[in-house]
DNA sequence: CAGGAAAAAATTTGATCATATTGTGATCCG
DNA sequence: CGGATCACAATATGATCAAATTTTTTCCTG
């Protein structure tokens, strides 16, 4: 009976120390964040253990996390899925981004130093990249890390979490919004956040924060309400 | 052996229908947001199974939860405790209070009847005999329904959620300020919220919305450094 | 011989899983 | 068309394993 102890039941993910429960949740909110799970699918629990090789406790944990986190919603009967937007719902996280972010980049703009913002326009020119190849993913994903790595410059871990959590949000519908109209009307006013920091203009810098922010998402609502 | 299949484990709630995990999610975010757990205490889920009669699994969920809500920290190893605050994390919350709150107090104001806002006044007038009374917790329940009630008439759940957050981070800290000074000290500009409702003026709503929102914070600021 | 640091044992707590139970939605028959 | 039945998914528990902390023991040094 001591034959069979060894298991290799992980099948999946093994690498670093961490929790199984971390693992899922960590690979769940990057399914969400871009784009891989589509609006409104139902995510259950029996899918995630069979498909991801861990028992059910684990991905209980994750699920919950990420209901919290809003990048889940709960659906009241038990049932959990991705969740849909409707024009109130970006309305609203178009406040709250332009308000949490711009002070994210007006309180980074003084932090960065100009070997950092050379990271930042290397991040931006790949991502130019990724919208002349009509990498939806890619261009996703190099967006996010753009924002994250301005935003990580400004010390302010309860605001950058507030901004995580918008993110989460929007992540699946922004897929889909991409994947209908393509890359190419995609807006990026990343040269201009580039310009003011350069300058060490924190207004300027919230500025052209707020204005990327809400080109983005204004472009979302036309495309979600156009359904 | 199917003389004790009837268990009366579930001891300590078992009203409505509300699955485990979220009863215990509830109970614990009421005892984090009205102070009843002191910032810094350690929380186990060891400690939770045993004092509220339920297995592991719905009080891991529900802990999870909190962690993403910001009412509870993981402290690295494991150790899940109730958050102490810095300054630095009480000027982030200022900001962030002040932007999502008076944007929800501006919202709101189109839309409270006559008698809404009879009602704030009268759950004003009770946290009035609350503060003379000296009666701490009172206080903390009667204010976070003033804010809560006031604020749900925004219709905008994302920004009410954010704000949800944002409260349960600071609960366990006002307690012990509260606690320290008194309620005496205590500032309300409820008044002045009231009085701009009664007019319909947004704005005064949410001037008078800030100002209430940095007294307390300001409060809360000055009393954890002078520890 | 006393004090203290390092090592080892014991205890506590967390993580995961397998299983039993319960609730929900769908289907089928009257 | 309405209500009983069935299949499936979620909920909850206890057992088991692993990790971390605390306590105890041991040994060295002054």
């Amino acid at each position: 009976m001591d034959l069979i102890k060894n298991k290799a039941s992980a099948s999946t993910f093994d690498k670093g120390k961490q929790p199984a429960h971390e693992q899922v949740y960590q690979t769940l909110r990057s399914q969400i964040l871009f784009g891989e799970l589509v609006p409104g699918q139902p995510v259950t629990i029996q899918g995630l253990t069979d498909s991801l090789g861990v028992g059910m406790t684990p991905v209980r944990e994750a699920i919950r996390r990420l209901i919290s986190d809003g990048g889940l919603v709960f659906q009241g009967n038990r049932r959990v899925s991705v969740p849909l937007l409707n024009s109130n719902d970006i309305e609203e996280m178009i406040f709250a981004r332009i308000s949490i972010e711009s002070e994210l980049s007006r309180r980074a703009t003084a932090n960065l130093k100009t070997q950092d913002i050379d990271q930042l326009e290397r991040l931006d020119r790949h991502l130019d990249r990724m919208i002349a190849d009509g990498d939806v993913g890619g261009y996703l994903r190099l967006n996010q890390a753009f924002h994250e790595t301005l935003y990580s410059f400004a010390n302010a871990p309860i605001l950058s979490d507030l901004a995580e959590r918008l993110w989460l949000r929007f992540g699946p519908s922004l897929r889909v919004v991409c994947g209908r109209f393509g890359t190419q009307s995609l807006p990026d006013r990343h040269k201009d956040i580039i310009a003011a920091l350069r300058v060490g203009d924190a207004e300027m810098t919230a500025k052209a924060t707020a204005q990327d922010i809400e080109q983005g998402m204004d472009l979302m609502a036309e495309a979600l309400t156009s359904v």
